[in-house]
DNA sequence: TGTCTCATGTAACTCGTTACATGATTAA
DNA sequence: TTAATCATGTAACGAGTTACATGAGACA
């Protein structure tokens, strides 16, 4: 039994083979892992026979290895694909933080929203200039960016409810603290 | 310099004083940790001076320790409040399965999204049932229950977001299976 | 001249989980 | 009688971050 991060990385070698590093900017947005976690693993799932690399080399740039799918590869990620998805985990530091805004002014509660505000409007950004780039043939159930496709739209409106959320709050601060 | 954890904690204990049990359960649906990895924090930011405890003996219970914030630790906790939020990093292991959606049949793909859903409505109905336990005259930015209300506004939105987006997805499974 | 990107790797450390350990009460 | 809750703790391990290390080309 592997991890969740080395499902993740078969995963996404199995739409198209590439090198660590893409990999690891690849599965960033759903998965926080650097590089440092991302090439060690490889090797030992290259070492179990799940995946394979040829190396190949560039000009200009430095060689890399591009990785690709074993038979064994395949057949583990397909398993994965059947079982029950983990329920998802957050850690938010301005969650921890609002459980004791009742201890601060506004001058200090009111920054905390303006800046997560400010995160998320860049955030939305872009991904909708992502979402702009599937083109409409890709967007159908059998197409490899069909998973990018769903997946950009549940975090654009992710992200608009909590920005709503976020200028709920900051109204909230302001108001009382006129009548204070 | 403290660790996000340790300034949660710090955090709930400003509002109330409590055991490890109680700030493990209380600090759970916003940052994921252990009672083995709270008991341990606990006692080091005891020997620095954060917070103190009295041992408690209960009848019909084992004792516990009630920890308090000490004067350091409150400041250390306005401190932490006026620094920028880091970043939300969720993860998610439904999201790296989607990206390989387009490898399977729908009898493999559609229950991980009704799953979720169950898993969704489960914990919608959960904090409504929380919400509607924070009386009126708590809602106000001042009172100490603020932050649980707007926290668990944010998860009614953002779970209610979510069951919409897993129905979108299910839809667009049936549909094109029907069109195969 | 300095920072960014591409591209790989290792070392040292902290963070977080699982398992071990105890033990009384309470509810199914 | 079996599991759950309350309540604390430690040990061993795996996960994850930060820092060290290299080096060429692009861009400002």
């Amino acid at each position: 039994m592997l991890n969740t991060l080395s499902y993740g990385l078969l995963g996404l070698l199995a739409s198209e083979s590439c090198s660590g590093y893409d990999l690891m900017l690849r599965i960033q947005p759903f998965w926080q892992a650097k590089h440092s976690q991302i090439y060690p693993l490889l090797a030992k799932l290259e070492r179990e026979g799940f995946v394979q690399y040829v190396r190949i080399e560039q000009r200009d740039k430095p060689d890399k290895k591009v990785y690709s799918l074993t038979e064994k590869g395949t057949e583990a990620v397909l398993e994965w694909l059947g079982e029950p998805p983990a329920e998802q985990s957050s850690r938010d530091e301005l969650s921890l933080k609002t459980k004791c805004i009742w201890m601060t002014q506004r001058d200090i509660s009111i920054p905390l929203f303006l800046t997560r505000l400010k995160q998320l409007e860049t955030r939305t950004a872009y991904y909708e200039k992502l979402l702009q780039r599937i083109p409409e043939e890709e967007r159908h159930v059998h197409s490899k960016h069909f998973g990018d496709y769903v997946l950009l739209h549940r975090a654009i409106s992710l992200a608009g409810a909590q920005i709503e959320w976020c200028r709920w709050v900051v109204n909230m601060l302001e108001q009382e603290e006129e009548l204070s």
